[in-house]
Formats: structure tokens, sequence, C-alpha cells
DNA sequence: GAGTGGTCTAGACCACATG
DNA sequence: ATGTGGTCTAGACCACTCA
């Protein structure tokens, strides 16, 4: 027989397409954190295609962070990692390096009619019903940052009724664990601005000091904002490096 | 015959040391910007591999921005492009959120010995000669940051006798052509700080405010440092998004 | 038309993980 | 032992660029 049966219309390549169709399986949500894919296999036999052009469709997910492999095992759809986000913008090593983790510390959380921007960030109608979150994070109880989070009423409930000792310091596996509501990336915005009352005596600043600010929108599989929230933090501990090309 | 002639002793698969010896020959200069590698088929023969080996350690050439591929044209070693590293931590787009390109106005060249620690950096040694440049850039005539930068005597020197109405908005191209030193990578350290006298007057500042401050150390394809520069730039400018996974 | 990269096939054997 | 991903072969044809 031929080499070739890839008889296209014009359209795009077949590994293309077949890595459309499984990145859309991930976001639609057939495809969670955790699972395994169809084996690359079993992935060319179901599209009718070599083993090699099913594995390149793969490849790409690699790449693009949405799967990794696991030798002898499969390949499995990731977890988001933040752990090198907010925190890599901070002195959040000490002198060797080691990363140091911040503790959480609760300072309230409230009801409240969304505020107009803030509706719009999380394309909810205005005046809809959100949660507010405010809280520090400190390391060796110097503190960090102080964070405001808002989210959407009707989708956390049950944070509401979850007593203040149960918090731990990190949300997002709480938004899972308790609500089902799964962060799977995010867009952070750095800049500056004076620090109002609140933040700034929490910082241990006074109020209108500049600070940094890290406003993060955060969305599910299925690009539905899930929570904004707005980060403060002292400018003398601001810190980050990156490398070009 | 057999499919397989990869008699390998247990050493790294063979599309790995293929992409390792082109990787060096860019690295030591054998190849440079704009220099067109060997053809994929090429690459294999020499390499006495099958194509589609020599085709994956292109593959991660391009993936890791080495070079660049031009359909029926060659693949190319690329040229580093900092387009979009320090000019996007300030609001450089307009309302239509279109790229600003910022001017560049010369204040000063002079040489003086390597404070030390910049002959640190730059692993010159300590009263090294330097050359030292300070420059504006502004974008619409407001200023946007303040540049102070270090390079060493020897290197650039027919810097020092380039007329001021030459220098153009970008130093890059002129290190390449005029001293033959080409940039290939730079890390980049963002903290911020009081901005002395000098620096804060360029931005409209009184002494001592607190500005953005970029660090950046650029080498060449050795890995040799070539350039250190201090940018300060006004927190009311500063804006940086990124996404998380 | 010759040469380049881009897509694809239909296999092979190896290394690793698991039952 | 079976199934998974990892490497590799030896071709094919297509799409693009350039002389």
């Amino acid at each position: 027989m031929q080499a070739n049966t890839h008889r296209d219309d014009s359209r795009s390549p077949r590994y293309y397409r077949i890595y459309q169709a499984l990145l859309s399986s991930i976001q639609s949500g057939g495809l969670k954190p955790g699972d395994s894919l169809p084996s690359e296999t079993s992935i060319a036999q179901t599209h009718d295609v070599a083993p090699g052009t099913a594995r390149k469709a793969v490849d790409m997910l690699v790449d693009r962070g949405w799967v990794e492999r696991q030798h002898g095992r499969g390949t499995f759809v990731r977890r988001a990692d933040f752990s090198h986000s907010l925190a890599r913008f901070f002195r959040l090593t000490d002198r060797e390096g080691v990363q140091l983790h911040p503790k959480s510390e609760l300072l309230g959380i409230r009801e409240l009619p969304a505020p107009a921007d803030i509706a719009r960030h999380l394309e909810e109608p205005e005046h809809a019903s959100l949660i507010e979150i405010e809280r520090v994070r400190r390391v060796d109880e110097l503190p960090l940052l102080h964070e405001v989070i808002y989210l959407s009423r009707d989708r956390f409930l049950p944070l509401l009724s979850l007593p203040a000792e149960e918090w731990g310091d990190l949300l997002y596996p709480l938004y899972e664990q308790l609500c089902g509501e799964v962060v799977f990336r995010a867009t952070d915005t750095l800049s500056a601005g004076p620090a109002p009352a609140g933040p700034a005596h929490h910082l241990g600043l006074s109020p209108g000091s500049q600070v940094i600010e890290i406003t993060r929108l955060a969305k599910g599989y299925d690009e539905r904002p899930l929570e904004w929230r707005l980060s403060r933090g002292r400018l003398d501990w601001f810190h980050y490096s990156f490398d070009i090309r």
C-alpha cells in the first residue's frame, strides 16, 4: 500500500486536530486533573492515524503544560501549580536559597453586593452577592502580603460556614474540596500604588505608603472567572528576576 | 535489514547528542545569528541517523528559541529579541494596546575605574577601566526610564568616539556593528528603592522618591558578561501582567 | 526544477511500571 | 506478561522558496 492515506481536505494537520480534540476534552472537564489520557496507541486507533502522529499531538499538550508523561504508566492531566507565581516576586528564600512557605492568617470573611469593577472582572451581574475574604500572609511572623479576595457567593457558599480554625494556608485546595471549583489558570498583574489605612497597618506601614499591588484573576477549565484578588506587599520586600532569551 | 542500527552504549539519545552538537556550535560562535543551519537531510547524513531523528534535534533548538525555521528556505540562528522584556513592565501601549517605542536621549558617556560591585558583575578585575553611559528613555516626551550602563572599556572602545548624533534608540545593534559584541541573553532583576538626585530629576520626581529598579546583566554567546545596567522608572508607570499555567 | 522544511506512515526495539 | 511511553528507521508526498 502507499504511504499516504492522509487524504486531507486542505484543513489543519491531523496531529493538530487531534491536539485540539484532546485539549477541548480537558477544558470541558471531561478529562480532569489527575485523569489519564488514552494511551498513544489507542489515540492513534480512534483517530485512524499512525502512532507517530498521535504522539505528536500529545507532544503539543506536554509542551504547553496541559499534561505530563510518566514513563511506563501513562499520560496524565496536570494540576495547576501556583507555587512559583506570586511567591517569586518576594524575598521568599532564606540565605541558602531554600523556599520559605508563608503562613496565612484569616482576618475576616463577609458577604457584600459586588462593586461594579469587581463584578465586571468576575463576569457577574452588578450587585450580585459576593464573598469577601481578607487575610495576611506572613513569613517568620513578618507580614509579607495583605490580600482581599472576591468570590461568587453562590458558587462558594460552603466557605461561609467554615470555622476560622479550619482555614489552611492555601485556598485553592479548599475551593476544590468544599466547593468543587478548580482553578486552572490565572493572570497576575503587577503595579504600584498607595496603601489604604487597613492594608498599610497590617504591613506595618503608614497609610498612603507606596506598595506593590498584585491583582489576580483566576479561571477554571472552562475559562470562567472564579476569583479576583488584590494583594499588597511592601516595596522593600519586593524582588523578582527572570531571564530573557 | 533490521530497523534498529542504533547500537547505543547506554548514552543519551542520538537526537539529544545531535542537539548538543548543534547548540555548542551556536554557542561557540561557529554559527552566528542569521546563519543557516545545515539542512535536516544533511544533518541526518553527517550524523548517520534517519531524517526524523535529525529533525527532532532541530525541534529542540526551535523549542528552546535558538533557531527559527523558514519553510522552503532553511533554519536560521536567531538574534536575541528584547522587544518584550523591560518594556513590558511599563505602560508602553496606547489605549488600543498598540506597542509604543521609546526614544533614547544620551545624557553622557565617560570612562571610569570599575566600582567593586560592578566589576564583580562584569567579571572584570577591580578598578578595570569601564565605560559609563547615562541616558533617558521617553515615550511622547514623558520620561519613562533613567538608565546607567557599564561596559568594558577595552571591548567597547569605538563607542567613545561615536558622535552624540549617531546614537540611536537601541544599543545592542551598535554593540554588534561597532564592537563586534553580540548580546545573546540577559537576566533582569526587579526591585524598588529610593532614587538618587540625578535620576529622580530626570524622571520628574523629588530625590529619594521610591522608584522601580531594574538591573540587567547581559551576556554573549559564550556566557561572558558584556553589559551591566541599572534602569529606574516611576512607580506610577509601572505595570506588568503575566499568566500562570 | 532543485532544495528546503512540514506532515505522515507503518513498522521496530527499548525502558519502565504494574499486576 | 502486558501495557505504557521513549527512541529510531526508511521511506513517502506535500508546500514553499528561489534561481
